[in-house]
RNA sequence: GCGCUCGUAGUUCAGUUGGAUAGAAUGCCAGACUACGAAUCUGGAGGUCGGGGGUUCGAAUCCCUCCGAGCGCGCCA
């Protein structure tokens, strides 16, 4: 399923791997190492359409001289390759390919044909079923800026492997269990008591936060008084369930309303109820993967590259959230997933060795693979947001959605790379203007629109038949009309490199750089004139730009409007 | 002390796994509409790629060392 022009460009690669075997041949015992060739675009024109480094590797290789390598591989004397025009060795070592005409107007022609469906390939279909878990939280409170982050970059990175043709699904992981549902348990009760005027003191470590008022008010209006008069231990089991079931309600509504939507929310609770932690603990350790020491019982993660043994089930017998998460992931595999993706959180760097170490042991090693969202520090202009947990102003990702709106938060959070620290302007990302990049790959698509829609108002519905069906396109030839076309060319590409490099923020580059080139060709050529051909091959072009952007800001999870 | 992430233009960041003159945005300076949306475009200035050493035809990228920032090192979750 692989685009044509790049079935044409592997043509072009296989002809040249060919011709470097054979220079390898000429050159004696010493070329038994043979590098592969690579044909990525250049960035200078004057290159040429492709360039391929690959005759300075093999001459490293071989010990000889890399123009003597590029000049076998550009030699005629045996023919041409089919596609190309022409072939030249430039110093140092490039083999630089220009393609026979036509080859750039064929993607626009291409990109028509297929539509949305323009870049997806099946390049990792070999890889799946890939689960993605990401934005797993404790139920105590709204999800925070980092976990918007982590969202959009989870969200984007399963359309990526769908994109690039990997089964994928999405998971969160709720800890409703453990001691932090107690405190909100206790939280909860202090400020649902204060509402019938009963004093009840607010816990040293509870959650400040106002919305524990709010979920005190449902409590309230669903049950009335009758947690003033129950048990301790019933109460706190209660209002544990309650508190847990209604943050995780508003967790889901603020993750959909950012367009992010996992196929399962997984309950750690469930782990315990259901003795799937006992189950697990007592498979490692009969498979000698865990062992009993001062009373408790230890993974053996050391020999899986940790650099200590880790506690699964403690001296007085309660498993550790490691031996819940060992649970969790055995229950991953036995569903069928042969590649797991966890992103954690920026303090959490420390767990991946371990967590690493879990999934080998549990017989699959080398399949679980941990990114890290780093932080998010926010702005408003020159000012930073002061956020503090125990001061309880944490900025919350709902808040960031009603001052920026959901496209400005998705593409900001997404426009780096994960592992950077991410300064997140909310003045910025308000602003409508060409300092703003989601409004400018939002306004290259509207703009699009705009003078199709101007282009049927003016009688040119036929034209726009005409270039829907790509008929031409050949007329094409505007240094900004192939500047944008090979542009568009690289969409697949694009998605299987930053899908392979777990690197979404490439895609916003991408679409950024779209925009950029159609800003550069509308400014350059002018779509609707009288000659009718050139309309119709520029419309043909305009068509092409605009589904790859939708395309693109797809699967960033940005809105792709028609008019602003 | 050990570990993880990072250090690139005034600022925010890319840099496709070692390739051609280190790129973009923003900010600054100078320009461009009597046509399809100027929320746009064109040009210019701006760099010791944290410092130093090494590997080679070639290093922001790999190795060593030092400096700096953030985070983590629990029978917490």
């Amino acid at each position: 399923m692989k685009s044509r022009h790049l079935a044409a460009l592997s043509i072009v690669e296989d002809a040249l791997q060919s011709r470097l075997a054979d220079a390898a041949r000429s050159v004696g015992e010493n070329a038994s190492e043979i590098p592969r060739v690579t044909l990525p675009p250049t960035r200078d024109p004057s290159h040429g359409d492709f360039a391929t480094p690959v005759a300075l590797s093999a001459a490293k290789l071989w010990k000889c001289d890399p123009m003597k390598v590029a000049s076998a591989l550009a030699d005629h004397r045996d023919g041409g390759i089919a596609g190309v025009a022409s072939l030249e060795a430039a110093r140092p070592g490039f083999v630089n390919v220009r393609m026979a005409p036509g080859f750039w107007s064929g993607v626009i022609a291409e990109v028509l044909e297929r539509g949305d469906d323009y870049g997806r390939s099946d390049a990792l279909a070999h890889t799946g079923p890939v689960l993605i878990e990401f934005t797993s939280a404790n139920p105590t409170g709204p999800l925070n800026v980092v976990q918007g982050r982590s969202g959009s970059l989870g969200a984007t990175l399963v359309e990526m492997f769908r994109f690039a043709g990997a089964t994928t699904a999405s998971e969160t992981y709720v800890n409703d269990a453990g001691a932090q549902l107690d405190t909100l348990a206790a939280s909860l009760y202090a400020r649902y008591a204060a509402l019938f005027g009963v004093d009840v003191p607010f816990p040293e470590e509870g959650y400040p936060g106002d919305y524990v008022i709010d979920v005190a008010h449902k409590l309230r209006d669903r049950d009335g008084d009758k947690w003033l008069h129950a048990g301790p231990d019933e109460r706190r089991r209660a209002l544990g369930k309650f508190g847990r079931d209604v943050i995780v309600e508003e967790q889901r509504a603020d993750m959909e309303r950012f367009g992010v939507h996992f196929d399962v929310w997984f309950s750690e609770a469930t782990l315990h109820d259901g003795g799937a932690i006992d189950d697990v603990v007592a498979d490692l350790q009969t498979r000698g993967f865990a062992y009993e020491k001062d009373g408790a019982i230890w993974l053996r993660s050391t020999d899986c590259g940790d650099d200590r043994d880790r506690v699964l089930r403690r001296s007085d017998g309660r498993p550790t959230y490691l031996a819940a998460d060992a649970a969790y992931h055995r229950d991953k595999l036995r569903r069928g997933y042969k590649y797991l993706v966890n992103i954690l959180g920026p303090d959490h760097h420390g767990y991946i060795a371990r967590l690493s170490a879990l999934v080998a042991a549990l017989g699959h090693p080398g399949s679980i693979e941990v990114l890290l969202a780093q932080q998010v520090t926010l702005k408003r202009g020159d000012e930073t947001v002061a956020m503090s947990k125990r001061a309880g102003n944490t900025v919350t990702l709902a808040e960031v959605m009603d001052e920026v709106g959901v496209d400005a938060a998705r593409f900001f959070f997404i426009e780096r790379a994960p592992e950077s620290h991410l300064v997140f302007d909310l003045a910025l990302a308000v602003e409508h203007s060409q300092k703003n990049p989601v409004f400018y790959v939002q306004y290259g698509h509207a703009r699009i629109a705009s003078i199709l829609r101007k282009a049927a108002e003016t009688g040119k519905s036929a034209l726009l038949e005409r270039a829907r069906a790509a008929a031409d396109v050949a007329h094409l030839g505007h240094p900004a009309e192939i500047a944008l076309a090979r542009r568009l060319s690289d969409f697949e590409r694009t998605v299987v490199d930053a899908v392979n490099d777990r690197a979404p923020h490439r895609i916003a580059e991408y679409a950024r750089n779209v925009a950029g080139d159609f800003h550069g060709f509308y400014t350059g050529c002018i779509v609707l004139t009288d000659d009718d051909v050139l309309t119709s091959a520029r419309l043909s072009l305009s068509i092409a730009a605009k589904t790859v952007l939708a395309s693109s800001l797809r699967i960033l999870g940005v809105s792709a409007p028609d008019s602003m």
